[in-house]
DNA sequence: TTGAGTGCAAAGTATTTGCATTCCA
DNA sequence: TGGAATGCAAATACTTTGCACTCAA
């Protein structure tokens, strides 16, 4: 969990929204708030992460403003695990997600490590694809050794 | 949609549940070979699959049923788009399904498309990667081609 | 014969929608 | 002040669970 937005970031979503033509409401400020402060958020943890901080903005405001504030670009989703979708704070540098299957921990790795990887299926198959919208599932390094110490077994 | 399964591969799935100790039920034959039929399908529309075709299963059981058939290695899933998990035939060779965000079609690719990938992220970040268990989102090849034609708006 | 598997109905969870009210611009 | 945005409550969609009954082995 990181600290909360620094002010120059708020006013820069304020900023945004406003020029989007859009209001801005204590709401969407509290919500962009809590996506900064968890990272990574499904629609229902920003409720409750709201609900514990005072501010609490009910589920359907949530889901209709993590739409607007999409549409405008401030927010983005991508699909993490079994559950619905992520969001996450825009401006966060792009990076890939890889979920690992085990131990459940979404970890994050450069884009650049996919860079050859885009661009070969790009040339070969027409298809150009956005790396960063869902995450790669697998096995963690940690759990992979634990695995391996536990006699190669799955452990899963 | 494909065709029915052949014979004999029915009677090898007969034959895997049988001798993972499960037994072999109308229900379960039926919701493997519409799963067959269906290639990628949801827990929901193996449910209309198969009410479409005489055999209706209770979702309850086709919710049960599509775990015990998982837990023995004869049906996997993949996370292949905004929805829950979809559904295939474990025996299919395995491939990197591409979803494209702009028609929504699901493209397959032999895993040998992100071979280097996965190698590199292993060795560089102790990730061992299943790039099979999740799509990859992005825009097909049709798609591309109609949205540079259409003066590169985008077109989502 | 018997208990794994099924169907049904009810509960749970996540998300959406209609409408009256609030409050930002 | 006007209409975008919110809160509430009801509706919807999907999945899970408890329990009595069925049927595969």
């Amino acid at each position: 969990m990181r600290p909360d937005p620094p002010a120059n970031l708020q006013a820069a979503w304020r900023q945004q929204i406003h020029a989007a033509g859009m209001r801005v409401t204590p709401q969407r400020e509290a919500l962009l708030a809590a996506a900064w402060r968890l990272g990574h958020a499904t629609a229902e943890s920003l409720v409750v992460e709201l609900a514990r901080n005072d501010s609490s903005v009910n589920s359907s405001t949530v889901y209709r403003a993590l739409e607007a504030l999409e549409r405008i670009g401030l927010v983005r989703h991508a699909h993490l695990g079994a559950t619905g979708p992520t969001y996450h704070i825009a401006v966060e540098s792009p990076h890939i997600h890889l979920h690992c299957n085990s131990c459940g921990r979404i970890l994050s790795v450069g884009v650049a490590e996919a860079d050859a990887f885009v661009r070969q299926l790009l040339a070969r198959t027409g298809f150009e694809a956005d790396i960063t919208h869902a995450a790669i599932f697998g096995r963690c390094r940690d759990c992979l050794v634990a695995a391996s110490a536990n006699g190669g077994d799955d452990g899963v």
